[in-house]
DNA sequence: CCAAAAGTGTTGACAATACACCCATGA
DNA sequence: TCATGGGTGTATTGTCAACACTTTTGG
């Protein structure tokens, strides 16, 4: 058969499919880029490090699904979920993929700025931020989608103005440029990146307030908030070397 | 409850989902972008033009649903269909997007080239090509499946190899630039889009054999072949306005 | 010879790079 | 006063859009 969506079915005539999220949050650190991981804590994958994510509920979409996971996980209010930058990634359909059960899992990639820890609350204690350089095994095809992520937040760099969801609600243009730097895993050069950032109508507005000091030395950099553009006309190249 | 992926579950706990496949399927003909569309014999939409597709199998990803249906509604064989680029586009979730049950589904994008006729076998017998220009009330979803489709194919003409895809084998220049031009709704610069093309390696490869006339009268044009290039560097950029 | 489509050459605007240089601060 | 990071200026390079022009065919 095939024809337009189900038409003459029977639920019951099919194995049931079990739908889940899996949401790859990424932030920001120390100039390295860190995923949020869990710890498992039953079989299978015991003992590994998984992404965050759960069922669909069923009257809920995945993109609710994802949301009311990341507020969970990341503990932060349903309030402040809102405003962080969510993106469908794509699903994951192998048979085999989970070994209990047929589950398709609906993967989300979650940009936030560094949090002061994932404290999570409900069941998410044992959460942690891992560099994202050097990951172990992870369970069931996490590591996949974890690269796949990567991949498409590093193409999103370049004709976005998605590196400002890396960043708290105020920054420098050099802690705007280490995202750029630390995702792609290039080294920019300041004076011409500090140009089209500026020169791009929307991707950031002068903040008030004084200057603030990055390092510790050195002259205070002046502070901005992310504007409301999200396109990046014409694109921000990344440099010829492929990533870390 | 949250943690990572399915744990402590009981599937019969949960009500279940079926996963479906969307095919998003066009070409372009005379200058034209189309869809195709098949006409439901059943209701909800009965009489309403929905994407082809179907359930995804107990043991089939959803790629190879998506192969399959793609076979089954184009009269293609299974031989010629892995040729073809198929690209996941996303899945749409929402609880009342089909009236009967919940049903989740993965869209995926089709470039095929201009095919005699879209000879359904199977159930596909009112299979028919569409102008997306102006399309009437699609079912459940589909026409913003559709629109989603259409937005990322214009895009990824930009960076990717992606058009010699709605091609025949053997292509001129100037065909090639048609699909740009009808896919972005704009006229290009001939000789600029010449040079783009042939200053990029791999995009395309000068086929052997005579040149061919295109619209009767004119110098007879060079012929291509698909090269084996996938990205396009630099971009492909379409001028400033909005697409058709 | 004219129209139409393929194909070539040339120019100017603009954008990106590379790098020299000045400014403000902590130690 | 030196090291460090923020910020400005400028020349060179390269790419792309615009458009004039030549070539090859059918009528």
């Amino acid at each position: 058969m095939s024809a337009a969506a189900p038409e003459g079915y029977d639920p019951s005539a099919f194995e049931p499919f079990a739908v889940t999220v899996d949401l790859a949050v990424f932030t920001v650190r120390d100039t390295r880029l860190h995923v949020l991981l869990v710890e498992r804590g039953e079989d299978p994958y015991r003992g590994h490090w998984a992404l965050p994510g759960g069922f669909v509920l069923p009257r809920e979409s995945a993109g609710a699904a994802a949301r009311r996971e990341l507020a969970e996980e990341t503990g932060l209010t349903e309030e402040t979920v809102p405003g962080l930058h969510l993106e469908q990634l794509r699903t994951y359909s192998d048979p085999d993929r989970d070994p209990r059960m047929r589950v398709v899992s609906v993967a989300y990639a979650a940009l936030v700025p560094d949090l002061p820890e994932p404290r999570g609350g409900g069941d998410a204690a044992g959460a942690r931020w891992w560099d994202t350089g050097g990951l172990g095994a992870l369970a069931f095809d996490h590591d996949r989608i974890v690269g796949d992520a990567r991949d498409r937040i590093g193409a999103k760099l370049e004709y976005t103005c998605l590196a400002t969801s890396f960043c708290p609600p105020a920054f420098t243009l050099g802690e705007l440029q280490q995202v750029y730097e630390t995702v792609w895993g290039v080294e920019l050069d300041r004076p011409n990146f500090r140009r089209k950032v500026l020169a791009t109508p929307g991707f950031v507005r002068a903040a008030e307030g004084a200057p603030r000091r990055t390092g510790g030395r050195g002259k205070p950099a002046a502070l901005y908030t992310a504007g409301d553009a999200t396109a990046l006309h014409p694109a921000l190249l990344r440099p010829e070397g492929r990533n870390t």
